[in-house]
DNA sequence: AGCGAGTATGGAAACGCTTCCGTGCATCAT
DNA sequence: ATGATGCACGGAAGCGTTTCCATACTCGCT
């Protein structure tokens, strides 16, 4: 059995009281007494109970980060950068990972981290009305990155303008048959990012008085291998599309296994622009849209602590701005 | 303020253990009570404290996992699979990230993980043994991934026997001047798996009688950008090695930027080996030595795990075999 | 000398839960 | 009918802290 304050208060020969006072820096102590307390902690190893504290300030100095797929690496870089802020501000970091519907249904129907945090960072994951009223009820202090949800604040990046960037893009270089492979529009799982670029995609179109051809535009899914199957059909079309926008460069770097399958070149016979700039982007010389994705991590985290240091609560929303990056998928026709 | 037990228990009529009975699923209430307590906490939305629940059992239902560098693919793999299985058993996951010496000192030192977790997961760092000494007396339960402890379950791969694969595999391919780039070798935040390594590297080449040259053996550090510095340097010799190991993929990455940069084709002109198999190795075609790492993760929780809930002290060391992936950066000289 | 203000400290309540122990009651065998 | 048995349930202790309040003491001023 671990000591106790009581231990630590008997050996020192004050009362218990006095020791909370020391562990608490609380003034009001006098250095003897202090340094003595002190001496005996160091002696036996003594370490406060967590949950005992916990119990009575109601505070548990810990944080809830909910993410979907943690093995993906633009949620991992966005969890590198909360992360960083977190563990320097002395919260501890919980994580809840999302794989399937079940999950998210159990995190948000039991909020199994009530009473265990002090507050929740939400990644990528939007909430339904009821799960949201829920969350409030339950008076936890919440931030959003990469969605959004009313009365929280959120850190987010301009999906539809990053889309529209990627278009113009491709337009610029002379493209007209332009398609896109969107993410997965799954209703409940599904991310509304995919939305908010299907929709910058058709701005970008319609801007330059292109038409939006249905058969162009491809629900996909995730990951590469979807990616390659899907441009597959796009090229098997009888007008196939000399320029493809995916949601996602994992997609984009499965398009670019379709036209290798298919004798093509990559930025010479069909452009790609993939979005995310992950570090394999780079390498593979895809274009991309870049998302400032540990920055993302970063400024939610400090907006939470905000909220928890500071008692700040007026919910703020931030977008921050996408770049892109030009490489060999959309080199210059030449 | 949060609704108690106590409230629950006013409204239903009952006594607060009845109410205590039916969250734990004790048997011996009458299946009508129950109901009415199930209504009662579903209508007031009651979720149990837990930093009570945790004082009184002693049990915080919390899993930490301490590792370096949140960041590297190497250790988010594994984290992967410990996630998968500790999410699944109903335990909650802190993670306890170290970028820095004074970090390590400080979790090791102040084990804040005390009475908030029940377990602890280390992966890849080696403990000193008075930190070892500290882990023991707290009586946590712990288990190590990628490196060992005496008394502690472990988790490994066989580092010589990796280093061994790729150094012989070099061997067969003709190679004679075969240099190694290293991981740091920092006394407390290096990693042993690096001298393992280093070690497999030397017995290899004096199985072939085969000389060990001092200066083949770069200790290198982290990440593509000095991976591909050192490989410079190795060019830059007298007599410059033909094939070049490397403790870890990232680093091989940068030495076949390194060989592009002077016009050298990697597995043609320069032969190179990595270490751990990440996916963009698959991508441009790098040999490596691939670990199972999420296996590795997998494993080591489910060890914990049977700790635990089997209460099964005994500690088991277990050593997963590596595999050599062959790809394009070793292919025949032809 | 005497009084008030301030300081160091201890005692005890409270936090919300689990669990031990005891009580009342129905059931059953005698 | 009576005692023994078992079941459903309530009361209360206790987990290890923090914090409020009371107390004893010191100091400086009149």
């Amino acid at each position: 059995m671990a000591y106790t304050i009581k231990d630590v208060a008997r050996r020192a020969g004050v009362g218990i009281a006095t020791v909370s006072r020391v562990l608490n820096d609380s003034p009001n102590v006098l250095p003897a007494t202090r340094a003595r307390i002190l001496a005996i902690i160091d002696e036996l190893g003594y370490r406060p109970n967590q949950a005992a504290r916990q119990l009575v300030t109601a505070r548990s100095h810990a944080i809830a980060v909910v993410l979907p797929f943690l093995t993906r690496p633009f949620f991992i870089e966005v969890l590198r950068g909360i992360e960083a802020v977190i563990a320097q501000s002395g919260y501890q970091l919980i994580i809840f990972n999302v794989e399937t519907i079940e999950q998210r249904e159990h995190y948000f129907g039991t909020l199994p981290f009530l009473g265990r945090t002090d507050g929740l960072i939400i990644l990528s994951l939007p909430l339904g009305s009821i799960e949201l009223q829920r969350l409030h009820d339950a008076e936890m202090p919440a931030v959003f990155i990469d969605t959004s949800a009313p009365g929280y604040s959120s850190v987010e990046v301009d999906n539809v303008a990053g889309a529209q960037l990627a278009v113009e893009h491709l337009i610029q270089r002379g493209h007209t048959r332009i398609a896109y492979i969107s993410g997965p529009l799954h209703p409940t799982l599904g991310f509304p990012v995919n939305r908010d670029r299907k929709q910058g995609y058709e701005l970008a179109l319609l801007a330059h008085q292109l038409p939006v051809r249905a058969e162009y535009i491809r629900p996909g899914g995730d990951g590469r291998a979807i990616g390659c199957a899907t441009a597959l059909e796009l090229l098997d079309l009888p007008e196939p599309p000399t320029a493809i926008f995916t949601a996602s460069d994992e997609q984009a770097f499965g398009v670019i296994d379709a036209l290798t399958m298919r004798g093509l070149v990559p930025g010479k016979d069909v452009a790609i622009v993939g979005y995310d700039d992950l570090e394999l982007a780079r390498y593979i010389g895809l274009t991309t849209i870049r998302q400032p994705m540990e920055q993302m991590g970063r400024e939610g985290a400090e907006r939470l602590l905000d909220n928890l240091l500071n008692g700040n609560i007026e919910p703020t929303i931030q977008v921050i701005p996408v770049t892109l990056i030009e490489r060999a998928t959309t080199s210059p026709a030449s």
